[in-house]
RNA sequence: GGCGCGUUCGUCUAGUGGUUAGGACACAGCCCUCUCAAGGCUGGUGCACGGGUUCGACUCCCGUACGCGCUGCCA
C-alpha cells in the first residue's frame, strides 16, 4: 500500500542550486524515503519564465549529483503535472475564480488582492512547535497580492494552490517562510482545503552570521562539484547541519540516515556552514574509496588541472595515483600533490631547497644517485634497502638522505611514500631528476 | 518600527531539574613514522545577561541583549 506522504522541493530557477536549497531538498527527500512517500520537484518560475530550462538545469544537476532523485517533476513526469508554474496558468485561473466567487478577492489599482479574515492563526509546526500569529491588524499585515496587473502570479498564491493540487502532505521548507505560513493558511481555508503539515528548517549561515548568498564562495553546490568533493560526503555533511543522529556519529551512510531521520530531531537554531568540517568529512570518504572509483576521479581531476594524461601510459598513471590513495581530502588537491609524476620541469619548494640542497648534502645526493644507478631491480623494497645501506655507509641517518632525495625528484617536502614514488617514476627519471637537482642545487 | 524564531566550546552538535556539561571539526603538544597524511594519546576554550520558580537550574517562567527571518505587485 502506497504511503500518502507527499513532499516537494520547489526552487526558483536561478541558474544555480544554493547549498541551503540543497539541504532543504535533502530533508524533503529523506522524509519521503523514510516514510516511503513521494518526493516532488516543482519549478517555481512565475516571474522569469524565459530561460527556465537553462536556469533549471543547474538545479537538476545539483540534485542528481547529490543523489536526490525526484519521483515526480521535470523529465520524469507524474500525475500532477505540469511541474512548471509557468505552465499551470489555467489551474490558477480556476482557483482565482473560486476565490472571487466567494468574495475573497478585491482589485487594487489593477492588482488583485486576497482579503484577510483578520484573525489569529495558529501554525503548528513540526520543528518550531505551535506559534500564534495575530493577523487582525491591517496595518501590520496588509492583504496580500495574488496577481499583478500584468496577469502574472504572486508566489504565495501559486505556491499554495500547487501544494493543494499536488496533494502535498508535508511542507518542509526554509525558516524564512515561517512568517509567511499564516497567510498561506488563510488561503487554504478560503479555498476550503485542508492544510498540510508544516516543518520549517533553520537557515544555513556564513561564518560571519550572514545569510549565504549567491556571491558567497561555496554557496552553490556547483562549487563542490568543481572542486572534486564527493557527493556522498557533501550530502552527509548537509545532513549534520540542523539534524543529528544523537549518537555522536559523524560519518553515516545515507542508508542508515534514512531510517533515523525524523523532523522532530531537526534542530531549531540556525547553523553556520563549516568548510573545514566538510573538508575533513570528504577526506573520510575519499580514504575508503574503491580503487576503480579513486582512479576514475583522480584522472578526471588531473585532466581538469591541465595534466596531459594522454602522454603517459595507463600503468604509469595507475601506479602514480595508487601512491596518492588516502593522502588527499578533496580531488582538487591531487594535482598539487602528485603533479611531479607528470612534469619534469617542476620548481623546488624554496624553503625545502634552502634546507636540504646544502653543500653538505651535495655529496650525499651523489652517493644516493650512484647507488641507485647500479640497481637492476628498481622497486620500493630494493630502493629502501639501498638508501638505508648508503646512509649506513656514510654514517648518517636515513632521513639525511631521504629529504634531499624527495626534494630532488618531486620538488616538494611532502608527498607519497618516497620509495614507492621512486619505483613509479622509474630509474631513468629518478637519475635524471637527481642530476638536475645537483646542478641547480649548488 | 511591528511580528516571529533563535541563543551549550571558534564551528556543528549531545543534553530535557541533581552530569567531572559528552562527541566531532579546527587548534596545540606528544607518540607512531621515509615526508605529508592517516591513526593513537593529551590539552585549552562553552551553557549570552538579569531576575524569578525550586532543596537544587544549561535544562522551567519572565525580562534584557544580540542574531536571523518576515513585514513586496521577489521566491
Amino acid at each position: 500500500m502506497a504511503s500518502q506522504i507527499r513532499v516537494r522541493f520547489a526552487p526558483s530557477p536561478t541558474g544555480y542550486l544554493h547549498i541551503g536549497g540543497a539541504r532543504t531538498a535533502l530533508f524533503n527527500w529523506l522524509f519521503a524515503q523514510h516514510h516511503g512517500g513521494t518526493f516532488v520537484l516543482r519549478v517555481e518560475d512565475t516571474d522569469r519564465a524565459r530561460n527556465t530550462e537553462e536556469a533549471a538545469a543547474a538545479i537538476y544537476e545539483g540534485l542528481q549529483w547529490l543523489g536526490l532523485n525526484w519521483d515526480e517533476g521535470p523529465h520524469v513526469g507524474g500525475d500532477f503535472g505540469p511541474y512548471f508554474q509557468s505552465q499551470r496558468n489555467e489551474i490558477y485561473e480556476r482557483y482565482l475564480k473560486k476565490l472571487q466567487d466567494a468574495g475573497h478577492i478585491f482589485e487594487d489599482q489593477g492588482a488583485l488582492r486576497f482579503r484577510s479574515p483578520r484573525e489569529h492563526v495558529i501554525v503548528d509546526d513540526l520543528v518550531c512547535g505551535k506559534i500564534d500569529f495575530d493577523l487582525s491588524n491591517e496595518q501590520t499585515h496588509p492583504d496580500m497580492t495574488v496577481r499583478r496587473p500584468d496577469g502574472s502570479w504572486i508566489f504565495h498564491f501559486v505556491n499554495v494552490i500547487d501544494d493543494i493540487e499536488m496533494k502535498i502532505s508535508h511542507v518542509i521548507r526554509g525558516e524564512d517562510h515561517l512568517s509567511n505560513t499564516p497567510k498561506h493558511i488563510e488561503l487554504y481555508r478560503a479555498l476550503g482545503a485542508g492544510t498540510p503539515h508544516f516543518a520549517h528548517i533553520p537557515l544555513i549561515l556564513n561564518r560571519d552570521g550572514s545569510k549565504m548568498s549567491k556571491r558567497d564562495q561555496g554557496a552553490s553546490v556547483d562549487y563542490y562539484i568543481k572542486r572534486g568533493f564527493l557527493p556522498e560526503a557533501v550530502r552527509n555533511y548537509l545532513c549534520l547541519l540542523g539534524w543529528s543522529p544523537k549518537d555522536n556519529r559523524e560519518k553515516i551512510p545515507i542508508e542508515e540516515i534514512i531510517p533515523l531521520f525524523d523532523l522532530n530531531k531537526v534542530v531549531r537554531s540556525h547553523a553556520t556552514f563549516d568548510p573545514d568540517k566538510l573538508h575533513w568529512l570528504n577526506g573520510e570518504y575519499a580514504r575508503e574509496l574503491p580503487d576503480d572509483r579513486f582512479q576514475q576521479l583522480g584522472r578526471n581531476a588531473l585532466r581538469a588541472s591541465g595534466v596531459k594524461l594522454e602522454n603517459f601510459c595507463d600503468d604509469y598513471i595507475r601506479a602514480a595515483l595508487e601512491t596518492c590513495k588516502g593522502k588527499i581530502n578533496t580531488f582538487d588537491e591531487l594535482a598539487a600533490y602528485c603533479g611531479f609524476y607528470f612534469d619534469d620541469n617542476f620548481n623546488y619548494n624554496p624553503e625545502g631547497a634552502a634546507k636540504h640542497f646544502t653543500s653538505e648534502n651535495q655529496p650525499r645526493l651523489v652517493a644516493v644517485r650512484d647507488a641507485f644507478a647500479v640497481l637492476d631491480k628498481f622497486d620500493a623494497a630494493e630502493l629502501e634497502a639501498t638508501l638505508k645501506a648508503t646512509a649506513a655507509r656514510l654514517g648518517i641517518k636515513p632521513a639525511a638522505l631521504i629529504h634531499p632525495t624527495r626534494l630532488a625528484v618531486t620538488g616538494s617536502n611532502a608527498g607519497p611514500s618516497l620509495y614507492h614514488l621512486l619505483e613509479v617514476l622509474g630509474k631513468e627519471k629518478v637519475l635524471a631528476r637527481i642530476d638536475r637537482a645537483l646542478t641547480i642545487g649548488r
